[in-house]
DNA sequence: GTCTATACTTGGATAGAC
DNA sequence: GTCTATCCAAGTATAGAC
């Protein structure tokens, strides 16, 4: 099965790199096959030529982050188990994905959803693993609590992953954004509160 | 001062509400001019003679959502001062604001000023307006709470607007939207447990 | 596998008739 | 104030040379 392929690893690797990149950058609706091609300093054709279209190299590059960031966040949140631990692990996540953009692309795409089913398929697939992955942890820590009873973790989880998404958007019109380490600092002190009668 | 006008306002009113409409259906993507002079019915060239632009036109669109909605809130939350009726009053316009669509030309105007910067700057101004309703109406309801001193009322309306935001993104993918009364029902629960000992 | 060239489509924007 | 006609720029996509 030796595949005598030249440079086209590397074209398909550049091209998805440059995707990434220009949704970070002027999102989707600037995000044309000319756009990425040059980003890449590659013929546009060539978008045609390994993936078909530009949608389908833009579902290539969400993949790609969105695997990345699976393992990333596999690995920092094996061990935790209490809350306070996970609300530091869980705040230093958000602010890798932030300033990489990943939370840029995926917020780009899931806006790009509304009227294109291709990448609503693929957001789907992204985003229920995410859901799975994220009720799992809140499960795991936070069923002890008094709060366990009260809402589902699979709630949780789907307001965790809203408000990571919209804190992306806000962020583009409103730049400060301190408001989320002293939401992060006070969720703390609200599971003192809690725990100290629990 | 009387300006003779014929049909100038019906035509502007038609022109922002198939703006609207467009915005809500196909997103920022698919507002192009003639989609909208289509959708009211009338030539694209009017979207240039009475606004100058489609990202313009769009403006006007978002103005008079906010607009409208402002007037609304302010009717419904007047009188609240207690934090349960605030949860079922906010649970209700909340939804009111999904199914009309003006959560989801709001996000597609956010997701839009990642590179316009014109719709950039009419967002910071509409969004400040938001961020210091809320932050208003928290701290009114709040202070007296245990919850007030830990986290600001700022920081607050900062993460209602994110989730809302992003409430709507997700629901373009993942169209199961319980999660959203399970959060609003578990937080009132939060809420009793955190007053039982305040 | 990559490039150039090109056909085709859509969208922004203006001029000019009515 | 509205419409038709039109120009121009940008984007998708393919064919064919290398």
């Amino acid at each position: 099965m030796l595949k005598a392929v030249g440079q086209g690893h590397n074209t398909r690797a550049a091209l998805i790199e440059a995707a990434f990149a220009v949704l970070r950058e002027v999102g989707f609706a600037g995000a044309s096959a000319r756009a990425i091609g040059d980003r890449a300093g590659i013929n546009q054709a060539l978008v045609f030529y390994h993936f078909g279209g530009v949608n389908q190299l833009l579902i290539a590059a969400l993949d790609r982050s969105s695997q990345a960031r699976m393992t990333r966040y596999e690995a920092a949140l094996a061990g935790v188990t209490d809350a306070a631990r996970l609300l530091a692990v869980a705040w230093e996540l958000h602010r890798e994905d932030v300033e990489t953009g990943h939370t840029t692309v995926l917020a780009e795409m899931a806006a790009a959803a509304l009227s294109n089913e291709l990448i609503r398929d693929a957001m789907a697939a992204r985003v229920g693993a995410w859901l799975a992955f994220t009720t799992a942890v809140i499960e795991r820590v936070l069923t002890p609590t008094p709060v366990g009873g009260l809402i589902p973790a699979s709630a949780i989880a789907h307001g965790i992953l809203a408000m990571h998404l919209g804190a992306d958007l806000l962020a583009r019109i409103e730049p400060d954004s301190e408001w989320i380490e002293a939401g992060f600092t006070g969720l703390g002190g609200v599971a003192g509160l809690l725990g100290s009668h629990g």
